[in-house]
DNA sequence: TATAATTCTCTTTTT
DNA sequence: GAGAATTATA
């Protein structure tokens, strides 16, 4: 070990077996590490100790992370710690660092390298119009059915011809006719969806060994994240580039595993040791961020699991308070006792950005959303609608994509007519037909709309304008201009913005604005990237993840679901819908997928730093119905010495989480009918002085805790005599 | 060919 | 209950 001072700064304050991970030297290396506890300051000095030990070079880092954030994040905090060396290293996602190997070796697998990346929207279309070709019925056969069982093959590295041989139902064989043409087309348009962008450098890595001997000589020390979620092509992608020199380093904690649905294998984690018996395995169990009940919570949950890696977690900050659990009568009062919540706490000094609600399907967020404009906290929901899913940005990168890739029939088909040209869906499948027939790209097509059999006149004239447009576009594109400034051209040009300005409505007020952030990313990226080039510019924004869009300190609430919070902390956590059916889901039950629900679960509650707050429903509104539900299982799998049920019981009061029986139920709404004085948490009501408030506690002896909208002020009352009533 | 009206799905979780 | 997809109408 050299005795270098600074190799002693990099190693102080680490714990022993962070330690361990960090100054391992050559050989596979497996970091399981428990939630909080300190992965990612192992990753970076893991990096940085390699470097200054003179083991690694720079260049022959490869960092693998799930999303961009995470991958950014460890790129900032690598560079604090050894500074511009960091340019040097492959530090991103599976799907990045694919898409570059990919771009520079397209030709070799019949692309160009203006390949345009779809993503799950653009592929399912495709994937549509694959069955409308085929004349297959697609309410029997739904693309998403369709889409779900390619992804699937796709990521286990199965070609349409290995799946085929494999099919063995009815719906099995139609899926494989649609792979295949899906498939051809993807080829033909030049194009490759999330998938294929492991499969195919997978397949690029496998058929070339010049091209495989590069990457697995340049890239001699590997490290990955979150190894627990990683699918079969990952991992194969993994062993290709590191069977030789075999210094691969991977952490993850296979109790956070949730995305299996996507095809993550949990196997991977945990056959770790029988694919490397020699591998060094780490365990980090001391956990930094949150408080013992917290712990001591999730750890009882995660016991319910089978086969977990054996691991006891523990902290030493203390302590700390009881789980709240709370019983609520509908999703509204849910969302008004968090809101009240969320505002007794920033009044008590908590800034907002220390606190998150998480759900467990982006559905829940609305009624959490419209709780929080009404009582005018800051926030930001992460994922759910997403900006590049809105039809004006689609329409906007389907113009570039085009441009970029001429021979992309989905963008031309999604563009061509908006705004308006008076081209239908007839004229734009002739020209299709067309290019089909002749083989040539469906830019081409267009440009010699003179030669299309079949065309109208007056479809000829509007093909001759929009491919004018478009020609002088690509020119200008040729002359490398700016991003942004191509960007507003073209909005311009194409006489995108003057449709949208001519319908005065509200709603295309709302578009051009969203355009407007568009011009305005595209101006972010070229200051970032005074070399980027459009295609790389595309890529960027088709592989950006929800997570990616979150943001530190901006004084907001952060609202998401479960899958989005893996990986992040909060002082302040507040979990909704704990019932079984929403969390865990109902299709997950029936599947009998428990455990991942559980998993998530585990992750959820890990968030927590200190303060963690349960709710739950009686009765839900879900898809326009009533419906009533049960606490969720895993409510009950927190023992209650670590809720403050058992506290509220001793001071008299029911247990909150227990009120379920529905005679107590029963019991509110006979008050209720009656208007009579009884309340419940979450109630909005009035009173004569002080105006609208909420009810945020109830006590014994009719007394219940109001906190006014007016003032923000929380006061007991008795609700027998107070002049209050139910709003 | 474009719009308006009406019928259907749909809700897990996402790189 | 909302959005997309389909169908009817101009």
């Amino acid at each position: 070990m050299p005795a270098d001072a600074a190799i002693d700064a990099l190693l102080e304050g680490l714990n022993p077996p962070q330690r361990e991970a960090v100054t391992h030297g050559e050989g596979p290396l497996l970091i399981l590490a428990g939630a909080g506890s300190g992965k990612t300051r192992v990753l970076t000095h893991r990096i940085a100790y390699l470097l200054r030990t003179g083991q690694a070079r720079a260049s022959e880092i490869l960092a693998i992370t799930f999303t961009n954030k995470a991958a950014q994040e460890m790129r900032e905090r690598v560079e604090l710690l050894v500074g511009r060396a960091t340019r040097a290293m492959w530090v991103m996602t599976f799907h990045a660092a694919s898409a570059r190997m990919l771009r520079a070796h397209a030709d070799m697998l019949g692309y160009t390298r203006q390949f345009t990346i779809y993503d799950a929207a653009d592929s399912r279309r495709l994937i549509k119009k694959c069955l409308d070709d085929l004349d297959i019925d697609v309410k029997r056969f739904t693309p998403r059915a369709m889409q779900s069982r390619i992804s699937d093959a796709k990521n286990k590295l199965r070609s349409a011809d290995d799946y085929r041989e494999l099919v063995g139902d009815y719906f099995e064989q139609t899926a494989a006719d649609v792979y295949q043409l899906y498939e051809r087309e993807l080829v033909r348009m030049n194009a490759m969806d999330f998938d294929d962008l492991l499969f195919r450098s997978v397949n690029l890595l496998e058929m070339f060994q010049e091209i495989h001997d590069r990457y697995a000589e340049s890239f001699r020390w590997i490290m990955v994240d979150e190894y627990q979620d990683t699918n079969h092509a990952q991992y194969r992608w993994l062993q290709l580039l590191s069977s030789d020199h075999r210094n691969l380093a991977v952490v993850g904690d296979d109790s956070q595993s949730i995305y299996g649905f996507r095809g993550a294998d949990i196997r991977n984690i945990l056959d770790f040791q029988d694919d490397y018996p020699d591998a060094h395995v780490v365990k980090l169990e001391q956990n930094y961020r949150s408080t013992q009940m917290i712990l001591d919570a999730a750890n009882a949950v995660i016991s319910h699991n089978r086969g977990q890696m054996p691991k006891h977690l523990w902290t030493d900050v203390g302590e700390g308070d009881p789980v709240r659990v709370r019983e609520m009568s509908d999703e509204h009062a849910e969302a008004r006792f968090v809101g009240a919540e969320i505002q007794r706490m920033v009044d008590e000094g908590v800034s907002r950005s220390e606190i998150a609600v998480f759900y467990r399907t982006n559905a829940q967020s609305r009624v959490l959303e419209d709780m929080m404009v009404r009582a005018q906290i800051g926030y930001q929901i992460i994922g759910g609608t997403k900006f590049y899913e809105r039809a004006e940005i689609r329409d906007a990168i389907g113009y570039l994509t085009f441009l970029v890739n001429p021979q992309d029939q989905g963008a031309f088909t999604r563009i061509a007519n908006s705004p308006r040209r008076g081209l239908g869906q007839t004229s734009l499948s002739r020209v299709i037909g067309y290019a089909d027939a002749s083989g040539i790209p469906v830019w081409e097509a267009a440009e010699r709309h003179t030669e299309v059999p079949g065309l109208g006149t007056a479809a000829k004239k509007a093909f001759g304008r929009f491919m004018s447009t478009m020609q002088r576009l690509k020119e200008r594109l040729d002359a490398g201009p700016p991003v942004g400034d191509l960007v507003d051209e073209l909005l311009t040009e194409t006489g995108y913005l003057d449709a949208l300005k001519a319908e005065r409505t509200i709603e295309a007020q709302g578009r051009l604005e969203n355009l407007e952030e568009l011009v305005h990313v595209a101006r972010e990226y070229d200051a970032t990237n005074p070399e980027g080039a459009l295609d790389e510019f595309l890529q960027q924004i088709a592989l950006l993840a929800d997570a990616d869009t979150i943001r530190d300190d901006e004084g907001l609430v952060t609202l998401m679901t479960l899958h989005n919070a893996k990986g992040l902390e909060f002082p302040i956590v507040f979990i909704i819908g704990l019932e079984d059916g929403v969390f865990p889901h109902s299709r997950a039950i029936e599947e009998g997928n428990v455990e991942e629900e559980r998993r998530l679960a585990y992750v959820g509650l890990t968030r927590a730093m200190r303060d963690l707050t349960l709710t739950y429903a009686r009765r839900r509104n879900s898809f326009g119905a009533n419906s009533y539900g049960l606490r969720s299982r895993f409510l009950d799998e927190i023992p209650r010495e670590l809720t403050d049920q058992a506290q509220r019981e001793a001071a008299g009061l029911p247990a909150p989480g227990r009120v379920a029986s529905w005679s107590g139920a029963a019991a509110a709404s006979a008050e209720a009918s009656e208007g009579g004085n009884v309340f419940r948490l979450g109630d909005d009501v009035e009173h004569s002085a002080f105006g609208e408030g909420v009810v945020t506690a109830t006590e014994p002896g009719g007394i219940v805790v109001v906190r006014f909208a007016s003032d923000g002020s929380e006061r007991k009352l008795m609700a027998d005599y107070a002049p209050i009533r139910r709003r």
